[in-house]
RNA sequence: GCUCCCGUAGCUCAAAUGGAUAGAGCAGCGGAUUUCUAAUCCGCGGAUCUGGGUUCGAUUCCCGGCGGGGGCACCA
């Protein structure tokens, strides 16, 4: 497989944010040839100033030594922005305020409604990007936990993809390593065929429970266990089989979730695809020197070449920096996941020739992540130089007591169990509010609204932090959720069912923006594209949530003190369809970009 | 012991190179429906852990303290 070419009816938006910045920076560098212009940036900002502001001539003036505020006079007065904004004003300490025109406002709504673009570029020069993440354990069911890399990850393809950029997820599951050995070893002794059939997954876990128990109280088991690994990893046909069959269960299980959440991958390459490159990795890193043995173990140490606090392989012990190797080896001569990590690694880069990869993988990997790369840089330098490697971490799911988020019995919340409870509570309202509604519009509904709040109330917060585990909270349909951004959605495809007249979008010449709620709305629908660039520079699908939050509310807003059906101005009322139909268009896409449906009544 | 991350309203979370009067949701209280879906809207109260520093300006950057969590080679 390799990277796709973007499709040819590319759409071209230049939002009228990124003009004035674009003008703002010629209009600097003017005055200032030697200006560093990239450091200029416009943005949208609180409408009791303007649509938009820049912070950026404070900054400036303060390297040239200027007056800000004199400053910001200078480059007002040599700025044309005629045609598309109706002030600019100095305010503050030197900010620069733009006030869009309404009738570039009213433009840039047109084009959209002419089909041109939906507010947002396709851009010209598109990132190739390998996207990791999800990456469950074989014979281990998906928990809350799993919820992060996965929705998080497919967040970020769907914004990739909606802005132009190639993409291939790769679904790195774990289906590889240590704890094979003592599945096995439950597989052989103590194996529950009719509880296999029944729940595969629990069954599984409920062997690993314990052998693994065992094991830590009896080291004649876990040498058992390891003797089953080495036989598997040696090729042992029975050993072999039944690693299959698990993988194989864990398959169906995987499938089922991924199925529910609407999430598919382009590659499944596990950890035991990489089996095969591991020892050709260790023998290339000892041949070049990164690598030693140590301790019966072969490891990959500092090359001096950083200072101490910057390398990732030292680390500081009563005031003396000491080694901090990255284990690639075992004494046993089993390999671990930085030797599978480096041999993927390396294979995705050689066979894809990305110009990115970003793993979507929880904080606690920070340190192996940051070694992973190094020693990638360090091993392959001139492939090294044409990829960026970014991980992208998130925070964990606590508990209300401040710990790692547990039921009360101390496992964790089956993914299953939440879905299946989030459907639930959805279907109850849905029964409650739209009793009308058939049989089976309300099962899809409640399925939609039930998977998309969960969903949406992980993806929320800012990936970066813990957040608090709360059923009321990730079940809630009320509030700042998916089901209030999918309500909006269905009021508006609620007033085109009631259209009497066919509806054709496009044949408004020009809209009409009068209320204040009307240009706060379409000033909000226009910025669609500058959130899904934030969205994918930064990682943070949390940007889109609450850039569709705040849409909701503004069309809310609007539709509370705004008649479209019965506007009496025919005009007015056409050009209300439009930016009713452009919000549904734009809150349709943003969710769908999050990874969550709509429904068209609810 | 070393190291990384975090600490914002009663609770859960925001705050896009350091920007203007720090925003929401939930909970509480009070209102709105003969009007396109009340899973809605409007209103009220309430916050940057603590002490310094840098800056015209700090939730954001630096140092100390307190509190919580993570990571410290043969698990991933």
């Amino acid at each position: 497989m390799r990277f796709t070419t973007r499709p040819k009816e590319i759409q071209e938006f230049v939002s009228p944010c990124k003009l004035i910045q674009f003008n703002l920076r010629q209009c600097v560098s003017g005055l200032f040839p030697d200006a560093d212009v990239h450091s200029i940036r416009v943005q949208p900002c609180d409408p009791k100033f303007g649509d938009y502001q820049t912070n950026a001539l404070m900054g400036l003036a303060k390297s040239k030594g200027l007056n800000p505020r004199k400053l910001a006079g200078d480059v007002v007065a040599r700025l044309d922005l005629s045609g598309i904004c109706e002030s600019v004003e100095v305010a503050g300490a030197g900010f620069l305020n733009f006030r869009l025109s309404k009738a570039r406002l009213a433009e840039t709504l047109s084009e959209a409604n002419r089909g041109e673009h939906l507010f947002f570029d396709r851009e010209n020069v598109g990132r190739s990007i390998i996207v990791d993440f999800s990456s469950p354990n074989v014979a281990k069911p998906m928990h809350v936990g799993h919820i992060r890399s996965t929705g998080i990850g497919d967040a970020l393809q769907r914004t990739f993809r909606l802005l132009g950029h190639s993409v291939i997820t790769d679904n790195h599951i774990g289906d590889w390593g240590t704890q094979f050995g003592k599945l096995l070893l439950g597989w052989k002794e103590m194996l529950d065929r009719s509880a296999l059939a029944t729940d595969a997954i629990a069954e599984l876990e409920r062997l690993y429970k314990v052998i693994n128990a065992q094991c830590d109280a009896d080291a004649g088991r876990l040498e058992a266990a390891r003797a089953e690994l080495v036989k598997l990893q040696a090729g042992d046909p029975e050993n072999l089989g039944i690693w299959r069959e698990m993988v194989s269960l864990s398959q169906v299980q995987f499938d089922a979730l991924y199925s529910r959440l609407g999430v598919r991958f382009d590659k499944a390459l596990g950890e035991s695809f990489y089996n095969p490159f591991l020892a050709g990795v260790v023998a290339d890193l000892l041949a070049c020197g990164m690598a030693r043995e140590s301790a019966g173990a072969v490891a990959v140490f500092s090359d001096g070449q950083l200072p101490p606090r910057e390398d990732p392989f030292l680390v500081n012990k009563e005031g003396e920096w000491v080694d901090d190797p990255a284990l690639i080896r075992k004494s046993d001569g089993g390999y671990n996941y930085m030797t599978t990590d480096l041999a993927t690694l390396d294979y995705r880069i050689s066979q894809w020739s990305p110009s990115e990869i970003i793993y979507v993988v929880d904080d606690r990997q920070t340190s192996h992540f940051k070694k992973l790369f190094s020693i990638y840089r360090r091993w392959k330098p001139e492939q090294a130089k044409t990829v960026r490697l970014v991980h992208v971490g998130f925070g964990k799911i606590m508990g209300d007591d401040g710990r790692p988020f547990r039921t009360r019995s101390g496992d964790t919340v089956r993914l299953r169990d939440l879905l299946d409870e989030a459907q639930e509570r959805a279907r109850k309202l849905v029964d409650a509010k739209s009793p009308e509604l058939a049989e089976d519009q309300r099962a899809e509904i409640a399925r939609v609204v039930g998977v998309g709040a969960v969903k949406y109330a992980d993806l929320l917060p800012n990936r970066q932090s813990d957040y608090v585990f709360n059923w009321e909270k990730m079940l809630a349909l009320q509030g700042n959720t998916a089901p209030y951004l999918m309500y909006a959605y269905a009021r508006i495809r609620s007033i085109f069912r009631k259209l009497d007249s066919a509806w054709k979008p496009g044949e408004l010449a020009s809209l009409i923006l009068n209320e204040p709620v009307e240009i706060a709305l379409a000033g909000h629908l226009i910025n669609f594209g500058l959130t899904l660039e934030a969205v994918a520079e930064e990682y943070r699908p949390n940007f889109l949530c609450n850039y569709l939050f705040e849409l909701a509310g503004k069309f809310t807003s609007f539709y509370e003190q705004c008649p479209v059906l019965k506007a009496e101005d025919p005009q007015i009322r056409l050009s209300r369809l439009h930016l009713c139909e452009l919000t549904a268009r734009v809150l349709k896409t943003g969710l769908e970009t999050l990874g969550i449906g709509v429904v068209e009544q609810m």
